[in-house]
DNA sequence: CTGAAAGCGCTAACAC
DNA sequence: GTGTTAGCGCTTTCAG
């Protein structure tokens, strides 16, 4: 069934039923009803692919991740899906193993999929290829929590300098003075950014950070694990761990209580972002806050905006908060 | 930049680089190569909308279902993605806030998304209006845990009414005589199917249901909240309680929590699915493993297959697993 | 207000 | 091996 028969049909011609479908004025309302009757009839459905090919407009939007499964990633999803809602645009989901080492054919696959916009999630918001192909084959974008080349793209930020020089602050308050740390997947920009507010923490109270005490991770509950038993083993471990994401510290969590030990007890264990997971887990996690679910409707809203010719928002920035849970608490005393 | 373009630089027709880049036999490789040289040069990427129409193929795959932000939907959808990893499929995920409420819509709304097929997760997947709709649109499907009209279309199932039979008997044998239940939402076959499978354990056991102990839920956790806090407080309460997902139980536990319950001490608590959810609540939820993963897998493979005109698997039976965790005990006892 | 003609960019079917 | 012709189903001119 094409639009010819419904033309046919109603006794039209096939422009005439295109205006019908797409509520362009000039119709007359008798024609319209013979037309709306037709395609009834014809059970007619416009064919998509025919209208995107000649309009330009898949009305396919990507989401790039590099890890969906996760707690952040489900929030992002959901961010972008909240915003599609009741939109004529669905949503393709891109999962991209490691951004880093396939940077250069992201922007291929994107092509590939006919997108008109993407919603860029780290570490792909902040890689200049990934960015400049896309502007190159003319796909609109968005980034989550982005932390340079600010006004290459529409971005969502958040000060991830203070927000973990926030945490590792509140850590150093209760008491803590052996602090490990568990940093990010390497390839991510906030993990440098995060390991340098905790640096300005530790400074500002007048500790040095041990580069033993920091442990390399993947921003997954597993590297989070290894991690955190390495540290741990030792008979001279630390009282606390700051790990860069929520995943890492539950792995860190599940690795103290392989050991044995007792958190917050004999170990307090601070983690990021405020993931769902953050307060399935036992005890619930000590973080600090990151409203990527918000984040995500903005940069889909930003994505929308170049698509429509609107005046979109170059940049967002959103605040942290410190949520303090569980899992935190004074250091064990040694000395009693 | 269009392939006559690249034909034209090439020195050839638009055939012959339509011939390159599908990989079609008889090309020489000369041109083969010039064509290559051509296209890298204009910087050519074919126009997948254009190729679509032709091909009426727009290798989308979308995966439909109430909730995805649960954990079921979660692992249902790394299912997909991992299915379609290297195929030249994408998926789009297709949301629907109630399919009892809007069956009549679905189709429309996937017609509209110009998708090759679906995975069709419950309730959808038990849907006779979406079935047939998407029979006579044409769209290839294959389903998560139907229920019934098993060859109207392929599909993966479970034996719901076993799996809750067996949960049910573990609680049972436990010790626990006052047990109540929460049911799902009532759309959903399985609720249905798992609350007979509760009542044959009952029944073998020498056990009465009592109806007044049959909370009805939605399969959300806040559902599951509400329900156990209803039956929790009042002073005759049940010493287990049986929830039919996961993600209700943890709504039960932490309604227990609430109201200063230990769990499994003064009541057992049972899921249903074991999601992720089940692993990290606390303490970890006793449920029955439903391979949601690899039946997602399944499903989608059915559907690629479709797409292939290969043979199909017309169903797929998986199996379940009881997995005790520390949520379930022997009831308190009163009497001493 | 309505319609005819000309593509959008590609591929199927057939020539040569 | 390679090219030609004719669409896929729709929308965009531009006439009337």
């Amino acid at each position: 069934m094409t639009i010819i028969d419904v033309a046919r049909h109603a006794g039209v011609s096939a422009k005439t039923v295109s205006r019908v479908f797409n509520d362009e004025p000039h119709v007359s309302a008798g024609v319209k009803q013979r037309v709306r009757e037709a395609a009834a009839a014809l059970d007619y459905h416009p064919n998509v692919m025919a209208q995107a090919l000649v309009r330009r407009r898949s009305h396919l939007i990507g989401l790039v991740y590099e890890n969906p499964s996760s707690s952040y990633g489900t929030e992002l999803q959901m961010g972008v899906l909240d915003r599609l809602r009741d939109e004529p645009y669905r949503l393709v989901v891109i999962p991209i193993a490691s951004v880093a080492e396939h940077a250069a054919e992201v922007v291929g696959l994107l092509r590939s999929a006919a997108l008109d916009g993407v919603v860029l999630a780290p570490p792909a918001s902040d890689n200049p290829r990934i960015l400049s192909d896309l502007q190159r084959a003319g796909i609109r974008c968005a980034r989550i929590a982005s932390t340079r080349l600010l006004d290459a793209a529409p971005s969502t930020t958040i000060d991830d300098l203070a927000a973990a020089r926030e945490i590792a602050a509140h850590v150093i308050e209760l008491g803590h003075r052996d602090i490990a740390i568990i940093k990010g997947d390497p390839t991510h920009a906030s993990t440098e950014a995060r390991l340098l507010g905790y640096g300005q923490a530790f400074h500002a109270a007048g500790l040095t950070m041990r580069l033993d005490r920091i442990e390399q991770g993947l921003f997954t509950r597993e590297s989070g694990r290894v991690a955190a038993a390495r540290l741990l083993e030792s008979a001279d471990r630390p009282s606390a761990i700051i790990a860069q994401n929520d995943e890492m510290a539950l792995g860190a969590l599940i690795a103290a209580r392989e050991l044995g030990l007792s958190v917050p007890e004999d170990l307090s264990i601070v983690g990021f972002d405020d993931t769902e997971l953050a307060q399935l887990a036992w005890p619930p996690l000590t973080t600090v806050r990151q409203p990527v679910f918000d984040m995500a409707v903005a940069a889909t809203d930003m994505v929308i905006a170049q698509l429509h010719r609107e005046q979109v928002t170059m940049q967002r920035a959103y605040k942290h908060v410190l949520i303090i849970r569980g899992s935190t608490a004074a250091p064990p005393r040694l000395d009693c």
